[in-house]
DNA sequence: AATTTGACCCGTC
DNA sequence: AGACGGGCCAAAT
């Protein structure tokens, strides 16, 4: 029987986001089954150790990233989230359109 | 054991 | 867009 944790289904969840996409904190939690508890999605993500989690799909509500300007983590993840075709700006990420999407399907990663 | 802190969220101003 | 307050839960101090 799987008796299943709440840290599984969160890192389920986030395993869950398609490439080119991302999701909030709550978004992940209220998809896992835990609504209200972004926290600790986010505290999951700080704790997580596992390299092959798309942690840098997950942002905040705001479409904001979690992490301070200017901080390694923060870097890291916008240019992870440019290299799969999601604009990011000032920190701002702005959720890929139908055009984008399909921008980012023809000149994005994988197509030449 | 109580308080603070943390990769947060939502409604309201 | 940004600021405030309340809520949520678990680990750290």
């Amino acid at each position: 029987m799987s008796a299943k944790s709440p840290e599984d289904r969160i890192l389920a969840a986030i395993r869950a986001i398609p490439h080119g996409q991302v999701a909030g904190y709550g978004e992940v939690a209220h998809r896992a089954g835990l609504p209200g508890r972004a926290r600790l999605t986010a505290r999951i993500l700080g704790q997580n150790d596992d390299p092959a989690l798309p942690w840098h799909r997950v942002l905040r509500s705001d479409g904001r990233i979690a992490f301070p300007e200017g901080s390694k983590a923060f870097h890291e993840q916008s240019q992870r989230l440019r290299a799969e075709g999601v604009k990011v700006e000032n920190g701002r990420v702005k959720r890929p359109r139908k055009a984008d999407d399909l921008d980012a399907a023809l000149w994005g990663p994988g197509s030449r």
